[in-house]
Order: C-alpha cells, then structure tokens, then sequence
DNA sequence: CACCAATCAGTTGTGCACAATTGAATTGGG
DNA sequence: CCCAATTCAATTGTGCACAACTGATTGGTG
C-alpha cells in the first residue's frame, strides 16, 4: 500500500520496523517518567522477580554487560536501582529496585490495553503474533490468559 | 521454556528479542562485506529502485536524516554509493550505486533461503507472521509469491 | 516582487546494541 | 594446594535511532 520495494516482501524489515514502531508508541507513556523502553523494561524484570544479579537481566532480557552496566547507572542516578557487589560470589552485581523505583509500577500503570488497540490487530491476531513470535525466538509460549502488547 | 519473567507474555519484548535475533542472523553473512544490516537495507532499496533521493529513502526504511546521513556518509567512503545534489531541486540528494555497489547485490546473493530456514519456522508459520505484522505496521502485504526471510 | 511557511539534508546530543578486551573473583583438575 | 580455565561486570569503540535544531532552498500568497 505504501512503498513498492523488494522491502515489502522481507519479513526481516517487517519485524525491524515493526519494533521501532513499538518502541515509538512506548514512548509517550514512558518519556514523562524519564524512562527509555529498555530501561523499563528492566525494571518489569525487578518488579516481578524482585533483586536480580545483572547476569540474570542479560539472560532474561538477551543482552550484554555492554548494553546493561551503562543502562543500569543510568537508571540508579535516576534513584530507580540500587547496586550491591554480591557476598558470597564477588563477582556478581545484584540490583534491587528502590521504594522510587518500586513505586514507578504504580506511577505507570497498566500499558498493554493502550497498546494492543494502537496495533490496530485483534485479539486473536495478537495472540497469533505471540506465538509465531515466541517460536521464532526458540521460547516456547506461555500458554494461558491474555496477551499483554 | 526459558525464562519466567512476564516478559514471556510481552509482544513488545518478543518483537525487540526477534528483531535484534534476526539482525545477529544477518551478521555473518554481512560482515565479510563490511555492510550493517541498515546499510544492506538501503543497498536492496537501490538495487530494486535505482537511483532514489534520501528523502524517499528515509520514507521506504522509515528513518529520518539523522540516521540516513551519516550512514550514507560511510557508504560513500566505502564506494557502494554516490551522492548528487538534484538540479532541479538542489534541497534533494540523490544516491547513485556504484559498479561497486551494484556488483555487491551478485556478491552477497540471495539470503531470504538461508535465513528463513534459521528462524525454524514452516513456510506456512513466516507467511502468518509477515502478513501479521504488515498489518500492525499498517501496510498491505503483496498477496502472491513467496515469503523471504 | 516580497515575504513567509514548508521542505529537505545535515548536525548535535543522548541512549541503546554489540564485538572485543580488561581485570577481578571463582572453580576445577592434578 | 596451585594454577589454568572460566565466569562476571565493566570499559572501549563503532554504528544505529531519534529528538531537536540549523541553514539553505523552494513554493505559495498578498
């Protein structure tokens, strides 16, 4: 409908522009909170599993130390993280949330809903995308329930 | 399978995970050529189009001058591309491949085959998940013929 | 013609991604 | 116990993305 390149045909470029098109309707809601889609992401993972060692986030979020040690200071400037060198195994960074970054949970609420409907796809395509999604990145889907954008 | 997180149930975060999967999957097959994935994508947009200002290529990868540019820049150093001031419209640049460029398109070959089959999924699995995500990004998928990667 | 708004490419500044490397801490084998 | 291999977070360097801005060019209107 829009462009006539061989582009159109790539899924490769559907899933790259489909994720920075995400990523921009992220942004409104998280910008007033001073936090980047990454970066919120990371603090989902604290506010469901509590403190984390920064391998665990590289593992769960399918990024390096590379990516996370600069984010992480970001966000403990920001009051959102503490860090704390691990006792028994020196080597590990554990991140706890902060009461502030705690209460961001809250602040920011339930995103999914107002997401979903800015896709413009149904229920059940969104499901379907899950799961052809969750394949593709060698996960399996989890099985029950809604799916949150 | 993996992991817990509510993650798992996240589009958003599936669709960030399988982009960046899916540009790691190009990587070795770039990197001998010296491209990136963004610049390959423009390199394909010139091979099907021809010559194209930056201005609708920015319209077609859905990227604005800020990213275009300096990757443009390094493009034309490493002589894959040329850049021309248009005369009727000296606001515009137009880019040329080079005999350079063009001749990487032989040289790199078809992709779609090897990355298809990396994804693991069916061919019936990527013609779902392309048509779904032209949807979310609001275009229409060209209905017949193949799928690539 | 004069002027003003819009268009276009480029620059600046911030924040990811990721390869490669560093250096400290830990583990396992002999 | 000792030392080589491994693990872990951090750092460095390159290249996107994108917001905000600049400055030149163009097009339309009075």
């Amino acid at each position: 409908m829009r462009e006539s390149t061989a582009l159109d045909r790539m899924i490769c470029f559907q899933l790259y522009a489909a994720s920075r098109a995400m990523t921009s309707l992220y942004r409104p809601h998280l910008d007033p909170h001073g936090l980047t889609y990454p970066q919120y992401l990371v603090m989902r993972v604290l506010w469901h599993d509590g403190p984390t060692t920064v391998r665990d986030l590289g593992r769960t979020l399918r990024l390096d130390s590379g990516t996370l040690s600069p984010l992480l200071k970001r966000l403990e400037t920001q009051g959102h993280i503490r860090r704390e060198r691990g006792t028994h195994d020196e080597r590990t960074v554990w991140i706890h949330p902060t009461p502030t970054g705690t209460r961001l949970q809250t602040d920011i609420g339930d995103l999914s809903h107002a997401l979903a409907c800015a896709t413009g796809l149904t229920t059940d395509e969104l499901h379907q995308l899950h799961t052809l999604l969750h394949r593709a990145n060698g996960t399996a889907p989890t099985p029950p329930g809604g799916t949150p954008a």
